[in-house]
DNA sequence: ACTGACAAACCGACCGGTCAGTCTATTTTT
DNA sequence: AAAAATAGACTGACCGGTCGGTTTGTCAGT
């Protein structure tokens, strides 16, 4: 009530703790991966305390997790709104997938987070990471189907085929977030065409 | 010299002390990953002693590489046998991926250990097994380069291609290692017919 | 009597997590 | 409107269990 006004003064030193937290967090594990990156130095990159932390958050798991669920949830937004526009079937693939390489390339470090770091840690950690990619898995099966019933591809098993695809995906965006070496560019010129041709789609690029 | 014999004694309980080490090792590793394992799991269930383990291994990472090299000296040999007796360019290249996925499904935890419990551990891991993936994915560059001078495929980019294929196989054989659901047997039928499209080879399975 | 192969008790650095307390902002009391 | 009380956000010294690794000891084989 009264003249509330809160603009979310989104700069990047000044901004509230949980942020800068956050930003640390995502710094720190990115480079370094879960177990090598003690909660001190994500004390020290975010200038606040080890109080602060614990304050927000209940332990460092949940620090990490709070990350990659960060993440997957934009991820998904994008997907989900860069198709809407598209018309159902193999359209609607090729933008699914172009969409995911243009996030992961956009944001690097969280890319980094979820596909390498977040691997072999133990159930808790596994759960969530094969939630999140089984959703996009699951997100290509539908318009993979979908462009089968319209007669544009041949049947295939699409539940293979689309954890093909992300693990084709994610191998070339682990390369370029750890190595930096076949461009974003690159990939998507390669990969989309390969992976449309995989189920038998002809129409691919110039 | 003189008389040395050494018969391999390859059973269970009674194997050298090195193997029993290597054993144990190799399926709590599997099953709980690099940090999550106590070296006096190993102990135990290796029925040797801490002594034992740090007289065969200088500590706990170069017996986990340890595990991680085994595995991948058997996976290219095995791959390099079956290529050998095939004619160059894509028979080798189907040959190549099929030997892969059968030795992966023949060897469910060494799998486990290369393709989940080795990632996100820091730089001298990743070393390693990217190491492993280049040299399998150079292996198929190389007669996919093959196939395309002899002109059964149009020309791609060699690389990311490889890269691609490899990704795709190990997010399935991850999927079947963890879960246990698609079958080697459906991943094989799927899989190789799909791959093998993706570059425009047309002659895939029966 | 010496060495290699192993057993197992022991050590101590490390690091997540705790907690008593401080500082500032907001609300309540007088 | 000043003082007092309450709450929320944050600080940082400190604790204590854990777990790789070391040390000392044993014993068979030569």
């Amino acid at each position: 009530m009264s003249t509330d006004e809160r603009p979310p003064a989104s700069d990047l030193s000044a901004a509230p703790t949980r942020e800068r937290i956050l930003d640390a967090a995502l710094a720190v594990f990115s480079d370094k991966g879960f177990h090598a990156t003690r909660m001190d130095e994500i004390v020290d990159q975010s200038k606040t305390s080890k109080g602060a932390i614990y304050f927000h958050f209940p332990n460092k798991e949940r620090l990490f997790l709070a990350l990659v669920d960060q993440f997957a949830d934009l991820l998904e937004r994008r997907v989900q709104d860069a198709i809407r526009p598209h018309d159902a079937g193999m359209e609607r693939v090729r933008v699914a997938i172009e969409t995911c390489l243009d996030t992961f390339s956009k944001y690097r470090r969280p890319a980094k987070i979820l596909l390498v770091q977040a691997v072999g840690l133990g159930a808790a950690f596994e759960d969530k990471r094969s939630a999140i990619t089984d959703r996009f898995a699951r997100l290509i099966a539908i318009y993979l189907d979908e462009a089968i019933r319209l007669g544009e591809i041949a049947p295939v098993d699409v539940p293979v085929i689309s954890l093909a695809w992300m693990g084709a995906i994610y191998a070339l965006v682990i390369r370029w977030v750890t190595t930096g070496e076949p461009t974003p560019q690159q990939i998507v010129s390669a990969l989309v065409p390969a992976l449309l041709h995989s189920v038998g789609y002809e129409k691919a690029s110039a």
